[in-house]
DNA sequence: TTGGGTGCAAATGGTTTGCAGGTGT
DNA sequence: ACACCTGCAAACCATTTGCACCCAA
């Protein structure tokens, strides 16, 4: 555990349950000047192998870094501003029994919900 | 309709019904030798505002062109070779309701279910 | 001293944009 | 001739990799 990990997982910690790289790294180099962007990248791969965070890509075209690991659970996104919100709902994949898939093992199933927040409000045109 | 259009379209819509911008390209070239990948890209995208195929980006690293735009589907990705499957589950938003997120309107519901096909067995390790 | 691990500069790769050239009026 | 459209070279940006450095043994 060196200076650099601690004061990242600091930073991810103390800010919002869904972080970008990008964002930590901003609110890490406040007091770490000389951070990189990449030692941010690699600090957050080393702390989902640990286990204590999970990186989703939700089609935002960014990295995000999820710090609610102990939940099975899945995403709300903002059309608009990018917003992420964890919502409790379970799905598996027995929905697929019948459907002429059965030579596909699923390991994993992630649903995005994708809409507008109230801030947002109904999209322009 | 130019001459790079038509052909980058029957490539579309002669391969499988779910490409990648470099596997059209690659398809393309024979005939075309000139044509550039930056074209491809344009095109794919003027043929989505035309509702000829649909664009999605599921969590591989590259842009999914799928011909099946007449039909709600999800889809299924193979972790091991990248195939992708339509499969006809129709998800709604409804089951948000009472979830604590009222104040979010839910426009589309993106399901990707993961795991491996026959052709790559189990995971290695 | 040396072996493994750390963190940053530079490279990578998919995607987008700016502009030179062509086309129809 | 002029305005618009077409398509490609070069730029862009998030992410990954290669390597010089540092520390413990």
């Amino acid at each position: 555990m060196t200076p650099q990990r601690m004061r990242i997982f600091e930073v991810i910690e103390a800010g919002t349950p869904h972080s970008t790289v990008e964002s930590i790294h901003q609110r890490a180099v406040v007091s770490m000047p000389t951070l990189s962007l990449a030692t941010v990248y690699q600090t957050v791969h080393e702390l989902q192998a640990l286990g204590e965070v999970a990186l989703h890509d939700l089609g935002l075209g960014r990295l995000v870094v999820d710090v609610n690991v102990e939940h099975p659970h899945q995403h709300l996104v903002c059309t608009g501003c990018g917003l992420v919100v964890d919502v409790d709902v379970r799905v598996d994949g027995a929905a697929l029994a019948g459907l002429g898939v059965d030579d596909f093992t699923v390991e994993r199933v992630d649903v995005v919900f994708r809409g507008r927040c109230q801030a947002c409000g109904a999209p322009p045109d």
